[in-house]
RNA sequence: GGGGACGUAGCUCAAUUGGUUAGAGUACCGGACUGUCGAUCCGGUGGUUGCGGGUUCGAGUCCCGUCGUCCUCGCCA
C-alpha cells in the first residue's frame, strides 16, 4: 500500500506516529511561510501542514499543488495548536506535519470541484461523472446502496435463499414494456431481448426445485424516462415455492424492518398495513398512495346529483363521479391565479374538464364563482361532508371515475408538496393488495394483464374468469413507500390449464403462447409447485432511504432523460464491419445519417 | 408524440424588461502574507450570451426553427 492510513481515521490517539496518506488535494491555503492542504479521499479529509520544518524543497513543492492533484504525503501526526482545532472535521483534532511529498498525478483545472458549495448543472455532472462521484454526497449514497444490498443478501441467505444469475440475453415476450433488442450474429435475422425482469427464469427455478431464489438483477425497459425511472435499472428479485401471499409479504416485511432499523434507527411496526386496490383508488385515486399525510378524496356524488349545477349533476347522471379534496388552511395560499394554474394542470395533464373550487370564509360559508348554482343548504352539506373550516380550500372534480382519480391524485400530490404536509425524512410503508386481474386495453378494447399474464386469480375469483373478468381480483401485491411503487409481485399460476385460459382471455392464441413461452407451458406440466414472488426496485429503495427524489443520484452511471450516457456518448454508431456481420443496414430516413461507418465523437 | 422550465466567463448566477463598453462571486494566472480551514489582501486573464434564421436604427432580452439538460402527460405487464 502506498499509504498507512486513510484521510478519515486519524485522531489525537495517533499523535506522534509517522503516517503516509494518499488522496486528492481538496483545497490549499498558502500563507507563504506555512501552507495547508486539505487532503481528501472517500473516508474523509485530513489537514496537511507544510512549514519551515518541512524543508524548503518540500515547501516549494507544496506551493505547486492545485485542486485534484493526487499526492502521497508522509509526516508526523501532531495535535493542532490551541485555538486551531476544527470541530467540523472528524480529523479536526490533529494535522499531519509533512516531511516528504510525492505528486502521484497532476490534474487539469476541474470543471466541477467535489467540495464546491453550489451543485453544478446535471449535464456537467454526468459528463464528468468521475469528478461528480468524488463528492461526499455521491459517495455517501453509493455506500448506502452497498450496505443495503449487503443486508439484503445476508437476510435472504439466512432464510435459505440462494442467489442465482439468469441470462441477460433472452427472448422477446409479447406483452409489457418495449424491449431492448440485441441482434444475433450467429443466427442472422434473429434478435435477443434484454430482460424486463427475470420473471420466467425464476419460475423455472421454482419448477426445478430451488424453492427459495433471489437475485439482484439488472432489468431493461425501453420506455420514456422519469425522475424515478431509468431504462436500465436494478431489481431485488425473489421467488418462493410452497407459499401463499402472506408468506411473501411477511418475508418483505422482515426485510423492511431490518433496513429501517439499520438506516432509520427505529423499529418498524409489523405487519405492514394493507389496503385493497379498490380502497386505494377510492381514498387516494391511485394504487400507490402517499400515506404520510391525509387530504383524502371525498365522495360528493349523492350531493352532486341534487345540485342545480349542471356540471355536477350531469357527471353523476352519465355514470361518472364527483369527488373532492380539502386543502386545510390553504385558501390564503392560492390566489385566483394560483387556482387557475391548478385548473390548467388538471386539464392538461389529466384531461379533466375543469376544477370546481370553494374557499371557506369566516363563518363557514363557501365562496366561489360557482356558488350561485347551489342552494344554501346544499352548500352547507358539502361543507359538512368535506369537514370544511374557515380558511380551507375545497377542490372538486366532476368527471369519469378514472379522470377524478388521476386529477385528484395529482392535486393531492402537488398540494402535499407545496403545502409541506409531510416530513421529508419520514418513511411510510404499506401494501396494496387485490389488484384487478385485467384492465381494458385502450388500443383494441380487449383485456390486458394488469400485472403480468402469469398471475393467479384469487381462489374465490377463479369462476369469474369466464363470466366477468373485469371483476376478477389477482393475488398481486405492491409495496408502497411514500407514494412510490417500491415493488410488486404475485402468486403465479402453476397449473397449465389455468395458464392457457388466462392467455386466451388476453387474446394470446395457443400458437403465439407456444412460440413465446412454450417452455414455461411445458415446464408447468412437469410437476410445478405452487409459487410466487416479488421484485423490489432497488434504485428506488435506495433513493427513498437516501431521502432523495431523483433516481439518477443513486446510480453510479445513469442515463439522461433521452437515454444517453453523457460521459461515454452511448448510444453511438458502430463500425460498418460490425453491422455487416449482423446483416443490419439503416434506412436513410430512420437515423441513416447516424448509421455512419465509424464511432462518432459526440462531444 | 404533447405541455412546461432552463441554456450568459471553467463553474454558480446577474443584466433596471429592446438601448450604447454584458457584470458579480468563485475558479484560474501573477504578487503579498508563519496558523489557515469558504483563508485574507492587491492586480490580471477570461464571453461567437447553445446553434441557425428573422423583426428592429439597435437583440442576452422579442419571433421562428434547431440542439441540449430537467420536470410532466401519454408510455412503463
Amino acid at each position: 500500500m502506498l499509504r498507512t492510513h486513510t484521510c478519515g481515521e486519524l485522531n489525537d490517539k495517533h499523535v506522534g506516529q509517522e503516517v503516509t496518506l494518499c488522496g486528492w488535494v481538496d483545497t490549499a491555503r498558502d500563507h507563504s511561510g506555512v501552507l495547508f492542504v486539505d487532503l481528501r479521499d472517500r473516508y474523509g479529509r485530513t489537514q496537511l501542514v507544510f512549514g519551515p520544518e518541512s524543508g524548503q524543497a518540500v515547501l516549494g513543492q507544496a506551493k505547486s499543488l492545485r485542486s485534484e492533484y493526487v499526492i502521497q504525503a508522509t509526516g508526523k501526526v501532531a495535535p493542532r495548536p490551541e485555538g486551531t482545532v476544527n470541530a467540523k472535521l472528524p480529523t479536526g483534532q490533529i494535522e499531519v506535519r509533512v516531511e516528504r511529498l510525492t505528486v502521484l498525478n497532476s490534474s487539469l483545472t476541474p470543471p466541477l470541484q467535489p467540495s464546491q458549495k453550489e451543485l453544478p448543472g446535471e449535464d456537467l455532472r454526468l459528463k464528468y461523472r468521475y469528478l461528480d462521484l468524488r463528492r461526499a454526497e455521491m459517495q455517501k449514497t453509493l455506500f448506502l446502496r452497498h450496505r443495503m444490498t449487503k443486508i439484503m443478501r445476508d437476510y435472504f441467505d439466512q432464510l435459505g435463499f440462494i442467489d442465482v444469475e439468469t441470462p441477460v440475453l433472452g427472448r422477446s415476450t409479447p406483452e409489457g414494456a418495449r424491449d431492448y433488442l440485441v441482434p444475433s450474429r450467429v443466427q442472422p435475422g434473429t434478435l435477443y431481448a434484454l430482460p424486463q425482469s427475470p420473471q420466467l427464469y425464476k419460475q423455472i427455478m421454482m419448477i426445478a426445485g430451488y424453492d427459495r431464489y433471489m437475485q439482484i438483477a439488472r432489468c431493461f425497459r425501453d420506455e420514456d424516462l422519469r425522475a424515478d425511472r431509468q431504462p436500465e435499472f436494478t431489481q431485488l428479485d425473489l421467488e418462493m415455492a410452497f407459499v401463499d401471499l402472506d408468506d411473501i409479504l411477511r418475508v418483505i416485511d422482515g426485510l423492511m424492518a431490518r433496513l429501517v432499523k439499520e438506516f432509520c434507527g427505529r423499529e418498524l411496526k409489523l405487519p405492514l398495513p394493507r389496503m385493497t386496490y379498490d380502497e386505494a383508488m377510492e381514498r387516494f385515486g391511485h394504487d400507490a398512495p402517499d400515506l404520510r399525510f391525509g387530504m383524502e378524496l371525498i365522495d360528493l356524488g349523492d350531493l352532486a346529483a341534487e345540485a342545480e349545477f349542471r356540471v355536477f349533476r350531469s357527471a353523476v347522471e352519465s355514470g361518472g363521479r364527483v369527488r373532492g379534496i380539502n386543502a386545510k388552511g390553504a385558501a390564503g395560499r392560492y390566489s385566483r391565479k394560483g387556482i387557475d394554474e391548478l385548473t390548467t394542470y388538471v386539464q392538461q395533464d389529466f384531461a379533466a374538464k375543469g376544477l370546481a373550487w370553494f374557499k371557506v370564509e369566516e363563518g363557514g360559508t363557501l365562496a366561489s364563482p360557482i356558488a350561485k348554482n347551489f342552494d344554501a343548504t346544499l352548500l352547507e352539506r358539502i361543507a359538512q361532508r368535506m369537514e370544511a373550516e374557515p380558511g380551507d380550500l375545497l377542490l372538486i372534480v366532476a368527471d369519469e371515475f378514472e379522470v377524478t382519480c388521476k386529477a385528484l391524485y395529482g392535486l393531492r400530490k402537488r398540494l402535499g408538496a407545496e403545502l409541506k404536509l409531510y416530513d421529508l425524512k419520514e418513511m411510510n410503508f404499506s401494501w396494496v393488495v387485490e389488484f384487478p386481474m385485467f384492465a381494458v386495453d385502450e388500443e383494441d378494447g380487449g383485456w390486458t394483464a394488469m400485472h403480468h399474464p402469469f398471475t393467479t386469480p384469487r381462489a374465490e375469483d377463479v369462476e369469474r374468469l369466464d363470466s366477468e373478468p373485469g371483476r376478477c381480483r389477482a393475488q398481486a401485491y405492491d409495496l408502497v413507500v411514500n407514494g412510490y411503487e417500491a415493488g410488486g409481485g404475485t402468486i403465479r399460476i402453476h397449473d397449465q390449464k389455468l395458464q392457457q385460459k388466462v392467455f386466451r382471455l388476453l387474446g394470446i392464441d395457443a400458437e403465439t403462447a407456444a412460440a413465446r413461452f412454450g417452455f414455461l407451458l411445458d415446464a408447468l406440466q412437469y410437476g410445478a409447485p405452487p409459487h410466487g414472488g416479488i421484485a423490489l426496485g432497488l434504485d428506488r429503495l435506495v433513493m427513498l432511504f437516501a431521502g432523495m427524489t431523483n433516481i439518477r443520484d443513486c446510480i453510479a452511471f445513469p442515463k439522461t432523460q433521452r437515454a444517453t450516457d453523457l460521459m461515454t456518448g452511448a448510444p453511438g454508431a458502430v463500425d460498418a464491419k460490425q453491422l455487416r456481420e449482423l446483416g443490419i443496414t439503416f434506412r436513410r430516413d430512420e437515423g441513416g445519417e447516424r448509421g455512419g461507418c465509424t464511432c462518432r465523437d459526440r462531444s
